[in-house]
Parts: C-alpha cells; sequence; structure tokens
RNA sequence: GGAAGUUUAGCUCAGCUGGGAGAGCAUCUGCCUUACAAGCAGAGGGUCAUAGGUUCGAACCCUAUAACUUCCACCA
C-alpha cells in the first residue's frame, strides 16, 4: 500500500506484482521434507488446446484454497500441475488449421504432422498455465508436468506392457463406437445420446418356400430406425416362445435387394411387444444384434467404410453416403411392395461428444481394457469409505457405472497421442508387445516389424496422472512421500472418463489410492441457468472479469454459496458484490492504516483491554474455530461466508465504529494503544483466514500492516485459544448492541433527523447492568445520537417507574425495553403519546407471542422429560427474559396511560 | 426403462449431526457521520412445492404426489 491511500481499491498491477513475488520467493515450491506432514493435490491437468473458462476458474480457486489454507496450516503443502495433450481435441484443431491452409493430414503424413502438433503444443500449452497464474493458483510450476512427456511416456508404456502381459490389455474384433468424421474409434463414455425426431420404417421379408422360392404370400414384417443397415443382414430374430411365429422356426426368409436367404432364429432378446416382434439382425453394425450373432454364428457383414459410406458389400449401393443410400433404399423396397408404412418415431441417436456426429456402431480389430477384475478394488475403496467422494451421493453416480462396466476401448486412429506399444511382424504377423521394437520378430526371427499405428485414449494416460507426475515409474521419494495425494478437486460431469478410471489405476500399479479424497464441483451456468457453451456465445470468459473486478473478486463470487456436487449461476451482481467486498476490506484497512500512522503499537498490559476489545476477539476466536472447522471438511462456501460476516458485520460495523471515540481522543494512550492494538490484531487474524480465498488483496494488506513477516501465504493459520473467550464481555456487547439498535430503530420511527442529538437515560434495577452501560457510554455518543448517557438505579418502592419519575425523565420520553432496563429519550418537541402506546403495545404482543411458545415448551412435560438439559435450560432463561421485558414494557404502557 | 438432484423472500442461492427462517441483489425510508455512496442506518417481504407420518419439537428424518433439471441404459 503506498502513503497515497486510493479510495477504492484497484487490483490492477497489485495481483500481478504479488504473484512475481511469490514465484520468486518460491512458495509455492514444495520438497520432501520429513519433518513435516504432506498435502498433495494433482491438478486436474487442462487441454492445451484450453483456454481458461469459469469452469477451471472455479475447479482451480477451489484447489488453490485448500493448498493455501493447509500450507498456512503448517503442511508441506503440494499442487502438482500439468496439463493433458487431449489427443482428439488437439489432433481437431490442428486438422482444421492444416484445412486453412489446404493441407490434408494424410498428405502430411505422419512424421511432419507431428512436428506440427508439437509446434502447436509449444505455442498454446503455455497460454492456460498463465491463465492459471491470473487467477493466483500457487502451483508449484517447477515441477509442471505433461502428459506427453517422456516421463509420462515412459508410465503409460510400463502400464501398456504390464497390464498386456497379465491379460489385462487384449486385442479383439469387437462391436465398437466409430465416428466417421474423426475418423477413429471412440470409448463408450464418449458417445452422448441426442434424442432426434426420426422414422420407423415397417418393412417385409418374404418367407422362403420349401422349394427355395420366395413366398409371394407370406412375409415376416419388422420396423426398424436405419432401414440402410439391412444390406449387412444376416438373420431375422424372433421370440422363441412367440405363438404368432412358432411355424417359422427353422425356416428362412429372402433379404430382398441382395438377394441373399437369412435364417429366421429365435433369441430372447427380441421383446415380443414392441412393433411386430420381429427384429432384423445387422450383427456388423448394432451392438445388440451383435450379441444375437454370436450366440447363432451368424455372419458378420460389414457393409460400410469408415467414412460412413456404402461399401462393396453393398452391391449397387457402394460408395453412396449412409443417409442417400437410406433413401435409395427405402424407395427401392417401396417399388418392391414391401415398405409397409413409414411411422414417426422420437429416439436417441448416440453422437461423438467431441463433433456431435452420429456416431456408426462397427465391428473392428481394437484394443481394450478388461475391466471386471481392475475395477474390483475401486469398488471396495469407496465402498469401504477409504476414498471419501463429497457430496456422498456421488457415490451413487459411482456405483451405477461400476456395476455395468464394460472393457474400456482404448485404441484410438489418431496420431497424436501415445503411440500403442505393439509391433507386428511384416513377415508372419507375430504380435509383439514391450517397451521397445524388438530387434526381431520372436517367432519367426524375421528382421521387419511395424509399430501399430494407433495411439491410445487419452484418459489412458490421465488415468496415471496421480503418480506419475510423481516420478512413477521410478520409485522416487517424491512418491513415497507425495503419494497418496490428498484431494482431488474436480467436476461431477468427468466422473466416468477420470475420476474411476485413476482409482483403479492407482490400485493396480501403486497397490494403493490415489487419492483419500474427491471434491467434486458442479458447472456454472450462465445467469439463465444454460450451460456456457461456443455454440450459444453465453460463455463469460473469467480473464475479462479478472481484469474488470480482479481475481480475488471472481474467487470470492464462484465460492460463496456454492456447495459441492451443485451447479451455479453466474450474475455480474454476485462479482460487484464481491468487489464491494474486497473494497470494504480495504477501507476497513486503510483507516487502521491511518490511525496507526506515527504511533508504536504495543502489546496491551493484561487489564488494559477494555469490553468492546474482548468482545471482538472473542468474537474472532469463535470465527476462527468455526471456519477452521467448515474448511477442514471442505464446506468452503459456509467457510468464507461467516469470515464474510465477521469482517463486515461485527468487526466494520460494529467494532470499528464502536473505538473510533478512542482513536479520536489522544489524552487516554493506554486505551488508544489497546484499540489499536486489538484493530490491527483482528484485522491480521481476519485477513489470514481470508486469505485462502482472496490471496491478493490480504497479501498486499497484510504487507503494509506489519513487518515482522514477509507475506501472508506462509504466515501461521490463526489457532482457536481456550483462553481468548470471554463470555462476559460477549454478553456485555450484545447487550449495548441491542440498546443502541433499540434506539436507531425508535428514531427512524420517529423520523428523528440524525443531527438531532438527545440526552439517553438507563433504568435499571441491576446495578451489573447500569455498570456495562456506563463502560459502553460513549457508543451512544458514536452509534446512537446521544450527547449524554444518564445512570438511574431504580431501589424499593415503586420499582422502575418510581425511578424514573425520580430522575426527572419526562412522561412524553420515548422508552426502549431491554432485558433488565429501559431506555428513556426525551425529545423536546412533544412525542404523540398515542403512537408511542401504540409502538410499546406492538412490542408487547411481540413478547406476548414469544412468552406463549416458551410457556408452552415449559409446560409440556414430554419436551421437559425428553428436550437435552442444556435446551431446558435455555428455554427458562428466555422465559425469564421475556417476563423481565414484558414487565417493563407493562409498566411503561401504564405510566403512559395514566 | 433405471437413478440422482432441485423445489426456502421479487431474483440467485446458503442453511453442516432436527431445537426460535439467513445472505447478496432488488424494493421502500432516512443519511455526503473526517475508512468506505463500491458506503451507513432503518424497514417491508417467506403456511421452507403439496399431502401424510415419525418426534416433546421438522426446512432438515420417513412415505406418497407434482413440477423442473441431470446422469445412466439404448426396444429394433
Amino acid at each position: 500500500m503506498s502513503k497515497e491511500l486510493a479510495k477504492t481499491y484497484d487490483p490492477k498491477g497489485i495481483e500481478d506484482k504479488l504473484y512475481e513475488k511469490w514465484m520468486e520467493k518460491k512458495y509455492f515450491h514444495a520438497e520432501v521434507d520429513h519433518g513435516k506432514t504432506p498435502f498433495t493435490i494433482v491438478i486436474p491437468p487442462p487441454n492445451i488446446t484450453g483456454q481458461l473458462h469459469m469452469g477451471h476458474a472455479l475447479d482451480n480457486t477451489m484447489q488453490d484454497i485448500l493448498i493455501r489454507f493447509k500450507r498456512m496450516q503448517g503442511y508441506n503443502a503440494l499442487w502438482q500441475p500439468g496439463t493433458d495433450h487431449a489427443s482428439i481435441a488437439t489432433e481437431v484443431k490442428i486438422i482444421e488449421k492444416l484445412k486453412e491452409e489446404g493441407i490434408d493430414k494424410h498428405d502430411l503424413g505422419r512424421e511432419k504432422f507431428l512436428e506440427r502438433a508439437w509446434e502447436w503444443k509449444k505455442e498454446y500449452g503455455g497460454r492456460i498455465i498463465g491463465q492459471l497464474r491470473k487467477m493466483g493458483s500457487s502451483c508449484d510450476w517447477d515441477r509442471e508436468r505433461f502428459t506427453m512427456d517422456e516421463g509420462c511416456n515412459r508410465a503409460v508404456t510400463e502400464v501398456f506392457v504390464k497390464m498386456h502381459e497379465k491379460g489385462y490389455i487384449y486385442k479383439g474384433a469387437r462391436i465398437i463406437n466409430w465416428c466417421p468424421v474423426c475418423n477413429t474409434s471412440i470409448s463408450d463414455a464418449e458417445v452422448e445420446y441426442q434424442e432426434q425426431a426420426g422414422h420407423l420404417w415397417h418393412i417385409k421379408y418374404p418367407v422362403m418356400n420349401q422349394d427355395g422360392t420366395p413366398s409371394d404370400t407370406e412375409f415376416l414384417t419388422f420396423a426398424t430406425t436405419r432401414p440402410e443397415t439391412m444390406l449387412g443382414d444376416t438373420a431375422v430374430a424372433i421370440h422363441p416362445e412367440d405363438e404368432r411365429y412358432s411355424h417359422l422356426i427353422g425356416k428362412s426368409v429372402m433379404l430382398p435387394i441382395m438377394n441373399r436367404v437369412i435364417p429366421v432364429v429365435t433369441d430372447t432378446y427380441v421383446d415380443r411387444e414392441f412393433g411386430t416382434g420381429v427384429v432384423k439382425i445387422t450383427p456388423a453394425h448394432d451392438p445388440n444384434d451383435f450379441e444375437v450373432g454370436k450366440r447363432h454364428n451368424l455372419p458378420i457383414v460389414n457393409v460400410m467404410n469408415d467414412d460412413a459410406t456404402i461399401n462393396e458389400n453393398g452391391g449397387k449401393y457402394a460408395g453412396m453416403e449412409r443417409y442417400e443410400a437410406r433413401k435409395a433404399i427405402v424407395e427401392e423396397l417401396k417399388q418392391q411392395g414391401l415398405l409397409v408404412k413409414i411411422e414417426d418415431y422420437s429416439h436417441n441417436v448416440g453422437t461423438h461428444d467431441r463433433c456431435k456426429t452420429t456416431i456408426e456402431p462397427l465391428v473392428k480389430e481394437q484394443w481394450f481394457v478388461k475391466m471386471e477384475e481392475l475395477i474390483k478394488p475401486a469398488v471396495e475403496a469407496v465402498k469401504k469409505g477409504e476414498i471419501r467422494l463429497i457430496p456422498e451421493r456421488m457415490e451413487k453416480t459411482y456405483f451405477n457405472w461400476t456395476d455395468n462396466i464394460r472393457d474400456w476401448c482404448i485404441s484410438r486412429q489418431l496420431w497424436w497421442g501415445h503411440r500403442i506399444p505393439a509391433y507386428y511382424c511384416d513377415k508372419c504377423g507375430e504380435v509383439t508387445v514391450s517397451k521397445e521394437m524388438p530387434g526381431v520378430c520372436p517367432k519367426c526371427g524375421h528382421e521387419h516389424l511395424t509399430q501399430d499405428p494407433d495411439t491410445l485414449d487419452t484418459w489412458f494416460s490421465s488415468a496415471l496422472w496421480p503418480f506419475e507426475t510423481l516420478g512413477w515409474p521410478e520409485q522416487t521419494e517424491d512418491l513415497k512421500y507425495f503419494y497418496p495425494t490428498d484431494v482431488l478437486v474436480t467436476g461431477y460431469d468427468i466422473i466416468f472418463f477420470w475420476v474411476i478410471r485413476m482409482i483403479f489405476s492407482g490400485y493396480e500399479h501403486m497397490g494403493e489410492k490415489p487419492f483419500k479424497t474427491v471434491l467434486f464441483h458442479g458447472l456454472i451456468r450462465d445467469s439463465q441457468g444454460r450451460k456456457m457453451s461456443k455454440s450459444l456465445g453465453n460463455g463469460i470468459d473469467p480473464l475479462e472479469i479478472i481484469d474488470q473486478y480482479g481475481a480475488d473478486a471472481l474467487r470470492l463470487t464462484l465460492i460463496t454459496g456454492n456447495a459441492p456436487g451443485n451447479d451455479m449461476r453466474f450474475y455480474y451482481e454476485r462479482v460487484e458484490n464481491s468487489r464491494n467486498f474486497a473494497n470494504k476490506v480495504w477501507n476497513a484497512s486503510r483507516f487502521i492504516l491511518m490511525n496507526m500512522e506515527g504511533k508504536e503499537v504495543t502489546v496491551p498490559a493484561p487489564g488494559e483491554l477494555e469490553p468492546v476489545d474482548k468482545w471482538i476477539l472473542s468474537r474472532l476466536n469463535t470465527l476462527v474455530k468455526d471456519a477452521t472447522d467448515n474448511m477442514e471438511s471442505f464446506e468452503l462456501g459456509i467457510a468464507v461466508q461467516k469470515v464474510y460476516d465477521f469482517i463486515w458485520d461485527e468487526f466494520c460495523d460494529w467494532y470499528i465504529e464502536m473505538v473510533k471515540p478512542r482513536l479520536y481522543n489522544s489524552d487516554d494512550a493506554v486505551s488508544q494503544n489497546a484499540a489499536l492494538w486489538t484493530l490491527k490484531t483482528v484485522l491480521i487474524d481476519a485477513l489470514k483466514l481470508l486469505h485462502p480465498y482472496m490471496p491478493f488483496i490480504t497479501e498486499e494488506i497484510f504487507c503494509s500492516l506489519q513487518s515482522e513477516e514477509e507475506s501472508i501465504m506462509v504466515s501461521r493459520w490463526p489457532e482457536y485459544a481456550e483462553g481468548r473467550c470471554f463470555a462476559k464481555e460477549e454478553k456485555d456487547i450484545e447487550t449495548i448492541k441491542e440498546a443502541v439498535r433499540g434506539v436507531r430503530n425508535v428514531r427512524t420511527e420517529m423520523n428523528v433527523a440524525p443531527s438531532r442529538k438527545a440526552g439517553i437515560f438507563v433504568v435499571s434495577e441491576e446495578q451489573e447492568i447500569l455498570d456495562t452501560f456506563t463502560e459502553g457510554r460513549l457508543f451512544f455518543a458514536s452509534l446512537a445520537y446521544a450527547n449524554e448517557v444518564t445512570m438511574v438505579k431504580a431501589e424499593g418502592e415503586g420499582g422502575m417507574a418510581a425511578a424514573k419519575d425520580g430522575a426527572g425523565i419526562p412522561q412524553d420520553a420515548v422508552s426502549v425495553v431491554i432485558p433488565g432496563a429501559t431506555l428513556y429519550i426525551p425529545f423536546a418537541e412533544l412525542v404523540d403519546i398515542a403512537q408511542e402506546v401504540e409502538r410499546l403495545e406492538k412490542e408487547a404482543k411481540r413478547l406476548e407471542g414469544e412468552l406463549a411458545r416458551v410457556n408452552g415448551m415449559l409446560s409440556n412435560e414430554r419436551f421437559l422429560s425428553k428436550a437435552p438439559e442444556a435446551k431446558i435450560a435455555e428455554e427458562k432463561e428466555k422465559l425469564a427474559r421475556y417476563t423481565q421485558m414484558m414487565e417493563q414494557v407493562q409498566e411503561r404502557l401504564g405510566q403512559l396511560k395514566m
């Protein structure tokens, strides 16, 4: 903070400057230190193609909060950063770019293409990192990794070879999801189902006569959503117990167009209720048909090319695009009189999540990971609570996937990624899986081998992320010390892609879980609750928000009111509020600094602290406990809300206002010093509690406020201390606050101008209460427009009413009732007595309600016998308080009505 | 077809193990009070979706219903 303190906080300049300082000081860096307990988070590696979006912003804010919190608590905190090569996403982008230059991927060739890809990585891979730094992320950048760096490559090869040896990785011809645009297979997880309006074509095939000719009269009718696949039909299926068709068992039908005779098979897969109860079977182009085909040993006739055009098996339709072929085939069937009818039909169509192209189920040779055994420890871990998912309900999603797990197709017909370490003998075709290309074929000794052209699914390497980044497959010190990591913070949308795969990989390769806790967050939506997307153009750029309001404001906005796993809407108004809070903190600090200027603030001797000082210290102490507890249980939104409320409400609106008279009065140096010390102490601790959420502004102020420590981020997290609980002072100040609020309230109701000062008489029977008000009488001047506060002790006959009259308080004074005392405020002008009576009657009615409730509870036998004692005591205390207040109100009403 | 989530003030959302309904924004009223008008003080506004149940006591636990959202499955 400069000498010239700006009236408003401007994060520009400050944020970058502080981040540089932190980097220089190496605060983010963690080394193995057996004297400290590690706390580790591995970053969900952003794609190198990526631009920082709100999802990243939230994800990284949460991680940074946890890391900064733990670092301050004294843990050896490591936030392991890195980026993901994002195989398919990147490859698509590069292809697009090449296209702009008029270059085709295949003309360029694999080598050159990869060169381009690495250039891309060099150019854009660092961009997202720079953006994460803008957020204030305290990652250990010295340890930055990339999923395709040397170490990760080694890890991937190691895993592939090892799992192949164990039989967990195999190659086989199975039906897979094929994207005809990206020209690659994709895993089940990458298929996104979209409801689309389509048609149900009812078609009939002639039943074959005994003499081998198709019948003119007998047909089998069925319905299909994909008539073009009929070219590859190798059977028609019926349910074995379907009496309508039992006479056809063992018979055949004629496949039109192709003029192929195909059998009628029986299979329980057929649903008798649906349509006509007849299904055409195309094993090459439908996952269910594939299964039926396997059961009945049906031939697999693939009729489609990789680009979704019909191939030579489609006869005269060869070369035609899939939807054109559909149209033409339907037309031909119609002409042959085999089209029964067309119905409108809405159904789910599988699309590729990247490019939204309708996927084509195809039978192809691919590499798979066998999941059955691998998944077992991953299921156990969550079941036994060894890995905790937050919120807990995510377990349901998790088990839903693990219970229905299918083998994972890991090979991709892409170039950008980890190439599969499988080598084929050019002579005998023997497949060898090994870390290095073998010199000769182990089977026939041939010298020429060719590596599998395919690469691995991006998630194959990300699955190893928690340990490959720490050095695996080497048994490094880092790995031993920092693994398993503590928390994984990620969105619930990648639970299948990533979280589960990391868990089973951790158990398989490390024999240990990859992390103890998974903290899920939701999606950031736009103000209308829609997903932010490029196509809608409704995305809000976090960098713009940072530019406009500062990273601290953005971080606070993202975490406030954000419960784990829940989506949240993004509003500019909310960012403004966060910015306003930053400004509030800034100005409170500015005020304190101004008042400390030129003074040496010393630790007050015991007894020098005034009740209000003890009150705020005690409140702070409670806050430390509560906020820390919330953070320990990952309730970040709740924790920050408490810190926010403390700073704005208790510290700024009450404490600072309450000590102003002491600050402005230089006569009492001891009292002034106590106030300044308390202001400074409380501010420092509050800043520390706030630091994980708003790292920049807290650091900036912290450094101006004291010179003993060079950074708040390596300062000690405040700890709860039994010795700093001041119950009596808390109670007393609450009494004062209630009185102040009461006075303000009646003044507003009576429309008294703030400039209009008035005296206040405090009438009470209890000396203790009068003492409290005597202590606090100064507060009424600054907070309740009082020019004089007079204590009136009520004693003996007539009680408080007599005391009031005795003190010469005018009859038309306005009164405020608080427990144990009545305050009178006489104004020179006549107060409307009727109005005052009305006001007091309203108060009496309120108290009556409260009393009814408390009495109801306390007269309930079962409440008394079953409720906890503390609760009963609490209610009894309330009863006493309300009874007392009611008496005072009635007494005052009695006076006014005389 | 299966599952999950949501339903709380005009709006967006908190409310952690059941013990007198909260915040921000918006609205209304008054304040340029020497930290802050990005502020201060005050006010209004909620049968916590509906119907039952458990409990001394329910926004919170149980059951059913409704509306919305999401995930999974993929009946051709």
